[in-house]
DNA sequence: GGATATTCAGACAAGATTGTTTTATATTGT
DNA sequence: ACAATATAAAACAATCTTGTCTGAATATCC
């Protein structure tokens, strides 16, 4: 409804990332098997998290990805910016081009109150939170949790 | 950020059917113009529209598309239902596909009021309100409105 | 009633964008 | 030197958006 397919694996790898000791690397293959999703297509979402410092990435042996910054620094907004890019959160809902307070929309002033809430959330939303909930067992990552039962997925 | 091309097309024109006089069809040709969209392509969204109940077709000479019920019972929902599809209330933010109150996602009972705002929003709005929101002046339905200065466009 | 112009309907395909996979290369620790 | 790993680039596939063309339906004109 409202993410690209590249920015649910995103945050979702994140969150990941931030359940781990941020001592050492987090392989991309492990966080690709644990969500169930592609390993190189998670690589290349990560490479560009690592591009837009938002994370580090070490090569060869003993390398890995990781977090920049704690989980409490990172927000859902920060990830997002990245991967759906800076236009992000101004667009209309209609689509215009130019759509604001001078020159709006019909759906404008109806629009912009929930937009806020939205973007609240993603702003007020840190790793550190989500990898919080997720280690207390009774919030998922992904579909599959730890790719079991591969052969029964819908 | 929300909504696919599809559907604010849609959205767009039945505003601007909402502002027309209901007696006469309107042709696909003079909504396509007036918003500035590639007709063929919104010819098939109105078809697709018609095929779900929301809009009369007529061919022939003085054919075109009509309203099937009034602007005041028309709802943004009921054109979303149909242009996104009828999962388009339900997704998860992470995209799993089981995420509800019992297996839920970190952000799911983040997500839920915010979500709920959307949708409270899209079931409040009408095409009539929107309709009277565009005849009074103050608000834009295009970028380009009657597809002047095409030329100067970005 | 038949010819004609107008308009929607539907099939098909081109182009753009996004998502996915494959292959090759560079870097690092042992 | 070797093995493990990220990086880069390219190939492939799917989906979304747009355009073209042909056919079918309908009102108007003669």
């Amino acid at each position: 409804m409202i993410l690209s397919r590249t920015s649910q694996y995103a945050v979702q790898a994140l969150i990941y990332m931030a359940t781990q000791p941020s001592a050492t690397p987090v392989l991309n293959k492990d966080i690709a098997a644990k969500l169930g999703v592609p390993a190189p297509y998670l690589a290349k979402i990560l490479q560009n998290l690592a591009k837009g410092n938002l994370l580090f990435s070490f090569r060869g042996r003993l390398g890995g990805f990781c977090l920049r910054e704690g989980g409490d620094k990172i927000t859902l907004m920060h990830i997002l910016l990245l991967t759906e890019g800076p236009a992000f959160t101004q667009s209309c809902l209609l689509g215009l081009k130019e759509c604001s307070d001078e020159t709006a929309c019909p759906l404008h002033f109806r629009w912009v109150p929930v937009k806020k809430k939205i973007i609240d959330l993603l702003q007020e939303t840190t790793l550190e939170k989500l990898a919080k909930a997720v280690e207390s067992g009774k919030y998922r990552l992904a579909d599959v949790p730890g790719q079991l039962f591969e052969q029964f997925k819908v």
